[in-house]
RNA sequence: GCGCUUGUAGCUCAGCCGGAUAGAGCAUCGGCCUUCUAAGCCGAGGGUCGCAGGUUCGAGUCCUGCCAAGCGUGCCA
């Protein structure tokens, strides 16, 4: 509908360029925006008061012209000019009826578009540090970002979803030098466990099962362990340089090849872990990429070669730094330290080459906001070499702070505790949980209450759109118990009885939901998808109380059953496409 | 200090590319269950869109300054 219009507008232009009331140079865009007083018709546009200076006469002077230059078409009823100059179109009644044979026919497909056909695009998210399991946090990001390349998808998009693995760098030496202090407790060896290690319950989980499985190969003497070692933060020492010392001991004592072993299962498990989380939140990946594999076939060298070739790096205090600042960016970066090694950034810099390299023709990377200083210098990178900067979309999402009713619920990693997602998933139901997430805006801080998401009353809005889709499958079975049955036929055929104002907004808004559906998709905001849903929710609640579905009539009775039908069709296409079930009864 | 994000009803938030009288939910108050599920509906009250300028036919929306909150500002990842 909306389509077809801004095609009369546009052929409504061109007649007025070759009369010549419009420069035929005059690039025009067409606006047109659902009325949101039906006063004002169905839709409405500005193009009068947008032209009126170029054309040098006043706004509904030209609006006139314009509208006496829309071809016919019968799907508009009327036209008229309001206010300043608008031009509101009225849909034809009969039209509007059809969408219910429309959604009836597409069923699944109801509202899924072709415009991003034949591009490819790939969403990496969550990408969390495999140190540990997922928490809230990420939570929103995996709503967030699976939402996204879901609605992508329903765009037409091809859609590769992507999770970059940090599985090189000091963290996971960390990691892994934390796996076998623990190990060596349940090996009985006594010794300190280090301030800056990852004290989580769950390290104590992994090296116990090693314990069982390795018996005590990789044991060591804790003397050994702890000869020369720099005292820990809180016996006075620095706490970086006493976890470094650590993790040397653990790679000369267990040799390479052993210690390998050890950091390899303490990021098995965790990754399995993560895995299998996000499976059961209803998130899948295509790929999971691994900045070892960067480290290991020289794309990181290479990367640089390249950064280097065009004249961006230099030396300086024995690193190698990029100069970012000459790309934007307020200050260089290192990208290979004193020490030899390469940065996360320069890893970074290598991904984002490895996947412009694949030939995406967009690449979106969502991020928490913490990282948000992080984009300009990662732009700089693609532009240094020689990419396209533009391919990239990085979106933010803000930081979620739980909430138990008024009470804030505090959350420190470095304690190990905090709120997993898969505690709150326990608590809350997946349903309720990503409903939640990704109500919001992304870039909006959010307030996730606990207690509102699990009360199972009127407060809680996940069920208030699931009402709606089990009370129409209640009215089926209904009917169902009462002898009779649906005629779909004779409802098609009688739509036009659906005259009461319930009926009509509720033609509209379902009309609405391929808009609604393309704009949440090409603007990166689910959160669109869900203030439809509630407002769908909204006017079947309202239509129900006021009518009654099944009447003596029949023709009437199917007409409103096939009304209510295209009702659940949608609130099922949208909750499936959020992963949020459907269920036929509450 | 500088940078990014945010500031709309008592609370949590929508508000599409600048458009017509700024909208929901919760909370508060008053109504609706012998009829398809009351996890619902109907109604009422509640606003200086952070503040001050500017741009124009028109600003919650764009620009500038200021105020407030969060985050960032490592040879950490």
């Amino acid at each position: 509908m909306k389509h077809k219009l801004e095609h009369l507008l546009q052929q409504a232009v061109a007649a007025l360029k070759t009369q010549g009331v419009l420069d035929p140079e005059l690039a025009v865009q067409i606006n047109l925006e659902r009325a949101r007083d039906t006063q004002h018709g169905d839709f409405a546009s500005n193009l009068a008061m947008m032209l009126a200076k170029a054309a040098r006469t006043n706004p509904r002077q030209l609006a006139e012209k314009i509208v006496a230059a829309i071809p016919q078409d019968n799907l508009v009823s009327k036209i008229e000019i309001a206010g300043p100059g608008f031009i509101n179109f009225f849909a034809n009644p009969d039209s509007q009826f059809q969408i219910v044979k429309q959604i009836h026919d597409a069923g699944p497909e109801f509202g899924l578009s072709k415009i991003g056909a034949g591009k490819r695009v790939q969403v990496e998210f969550v990408s969390a540090n495999p140190t540990g399991p997922l928490h809230v946090g990420h939570g929103r990001g995996a709503a967030y970002g699976s939402a996204v390349a879901d609605l992508l998808e329903a765009a037409g998009f091809d859609v590769e979803r992507e999770y970059y693995v940090n599985d090189a760098g000091r963290q996971m030496d960390i990691l892994a030098t934390s796996v076998w202090l623990r190990y060596l407790e349940e090996c009985g060896e006594v010794l300190p466990f280090p301030s800056n290690g990852y004290r989580g319950e769950y390290v104590r989980d992994i090296a116990f099962n090693l314990h069982k499985k390795a018996g005590n190969d990789y044991r060591r003497p804790a003397e050994l362990v702890l000869e020369d070692i720099p005292a820990d933060e809180p016996q006075g020492g620095d706490k970086e340089k006493h976890i470094d010392a650590l993790i040397e001991r653990a790679k000369t004592l267990l040799g390479m090849e052993q210690y390998g072993s050890v950091f390899q299962v303490g990021l098995d498990e965790i990754l399995a872990d993560i895995k299998d989380d996000l499976q059961e939140f209803g998130v899948g990946y295509q790929h999971w990429f691994s900045e070892r594999l960067l480290m290991d076939d020289g794309s990181i060298q290479q990367a640089l070669q390249r950064l280097e070739v065009a004249g961006y790096l230099y030396k300086q205090d024995g690193a190698i730094w990029f100069a970012s600042s000459r790309l934007g960016d307020e200050k260089d970066r290192v990208v290979i330290r004193d020490n030899g090694q390469s940065t996360y950034f320069a890893s970074d810099i290598a991904y984002h080459m490895n996947k412009l390299d694949r030939g995406f023709d967009q690449i979106v990377n969502i991020w928490g906001a913490d990282h948000h200083g992080y984009i300009p210098r990662v732009k700089a990178a693609m532009q240094a070499l020689g990419a396209d900067e533009s391919k990239l979309k990085v979106l933010l999402v803000q930081f979620a702070v739980l909430y138990r009713g008024d009470e804030k619920v505090q959350m420190s990693t470095r304690s190990g505790e905090f709120v997993t997602l898969r505690q709150l998933r326990n608590e809350v139901g997946k349903d309720a949980c990503r409903f939640f997430y990704v109500m919001r805006k992304s870039e909006q801080h959010m307030d996730f209450d606990l207690k509102l998401a699990t009360s199972r009353t009127n407060e809680n809005p996940v069920y208030y759109v699931q009402y709606a889709h089990a009370r129409v499958c209640s009215v089926l079975r209904q009917l169902d118990e009462k002898g009779r049955a649906r005629n779909l036929n004779l409802g098609m055929e009688h739509l036009n009885l659906l005259t009461e104002s319930h009926e009509t907004e509720l033609l509209g808004t379902l009309s609405k939901y391929p808009e609604v559906l393309e704009r949440a998709a090409v603007q990166y905001e689910p959160h669109q998808l869900i203030h439809y849903l509630r407002e769908l929710a909204n006017q079947f609640h309202s239509y129900y109380n006021a009518h009654q579905f099944l009447v003596d009539d029949d023709r009437l009775c199917n007409a409103r059953l096939n009304l209510i039908c295209a009702v659940r069709h949608v609130l099922a296409n949208a909750l499936s496409l959020l992963k949020i079930h459907t269920p036929e009864a509450m």
